[in-house]
DNA sequence: CTGCGAGTATACAGACCGGTATGGTTATGT
DNA sequence: ACATAACCATACCGGTCTGTATACTCGCAG
């Protein structure tokens, strides 16, 4: 029963799930195919068609994936180095994803994505749209935290510096991205 | 002699760039096959090799080109639209690209190369980062015209509203991301 | 009139693509 | 003891990928 949704919490599951995601960030979706996905793994296409069902599933797997750890380590970020309301929890935001990002130069997985699947029904584009709506209405539930005035639309602007500094940082090479979106951050919620 | 420079700039070339050009903007840059293109620009996959000598070659100039045009399209708009100097020639940059972005849904050309071409030693990845840092150029010596202090620190963070506005906009699906970068952008030439 | 650049048309090479088929092995739980 | 799930190994399918080869036509400038 149940033959279209199979099971991928498995160990050769894992594994492939594990490389494929490295893979697919490292050098892009349609840039790696599933032979070197199951090889790097130590497995074969069959399980991986086993597990997975289709590449366009495993793609949809890896993008769930990585946001799911995204908003876990932000959560335990946060939780552990800005605990209180207040401006500094929104800041706290952005050195999450500078460490988050420290050592990794491909950018945003999620507008890396968009880039290869954008403009066609694959099962990741919700996950790509979920991702920027969560950050989003986490900035104006902070900045409402906070106490700032119009949490709606400083929110918004927090959350566009954000979203640039990932694409200055890597697309753009500019290295003190993270620290400048930071600093404008500071000034917003100051004015 | 010159064997490898070509001369793409013959009518069949210039079907050919025009073609390509809209294609992979429109579906990815891998997605697109030079058999397609040459389809599509009613010629032949020599011809593309006579004139461009390689796919890599071909999007390179597909970018240097979309660089170029997006650059006279903003030159223009800002000595049309504004043409003292001052907050409102920054936040007229805005306003081109919102104009400009009208009915394109598929995000920033070279973010979306980046994602394609990042980390590997492809002729575009020049070209990306050109854009990134003119743009950011731009806007520092905008706000440094405007008369408004530090205009290194303020005019990299309005570019990083620049870029995130597009992200936002496009791969997050947010509507009013151009206006929201707009009035951030307006808030952090007044603090 | 002749040489050349530009273009058309078609076929081919060699690799890789996502996906399927067949068949055998091992471990586990009933 | 027997089914079942998970896995490995290998071969294959039709299609597409970038890039090359061959051979022809046309217009133009020296």
């Amino acid at each position: 029963m149940c033959a279209t949704v199979r099971n991928p919490h498995t160990p050769a599951g894992a594994r492939i799930l594990d490389t494929a995601s490295a893979l697919f960030y490292e050098r892009g979706i349609r840039a790696v195919g599933v032979d070197l996905i199951a090889d790097e793994a130590g497995t074969t296409k069959k399980t991986l068609y086993d597990r997975f069902g289709s590449k366009d599933e495993l793609v949809a797997a890896y993008l769930a994936r990585r946001a799911e750890r995204w908003i876990a380590f932000l959560t335990d970020y946060l939780a552990e180095h800005a605990p209180e309301p207040g401006p500094q929890r929104v800041l706290a935001v952005m050195d999450a994803l500078k460490e988050r990002m420290s050592g990794q130069d491909r950018g945003c997985a999620f507008v890396n994505a968009f880039a290869e699947l954008g403009g066609t029904d694959h099962p990741g584009n919700a996950v790509i749209r979920e991702d920027k709506h969560y950050m989003r209405s986490l900035f104006i539930r902070l900045v409402g935290e906070a106490g700032i005035p119009d949490p709606a639309a400083v929110g918004a602007h927090a959350h566009l510096l954000y979203e640039g500094a990932i694409v200055a940082r890597t697309a753009g090479g500019l290295e003190g991205a993270y620290d400048e979106a930071r600093a404008a951050m500071a000034r917003l919620l100051a004015a």
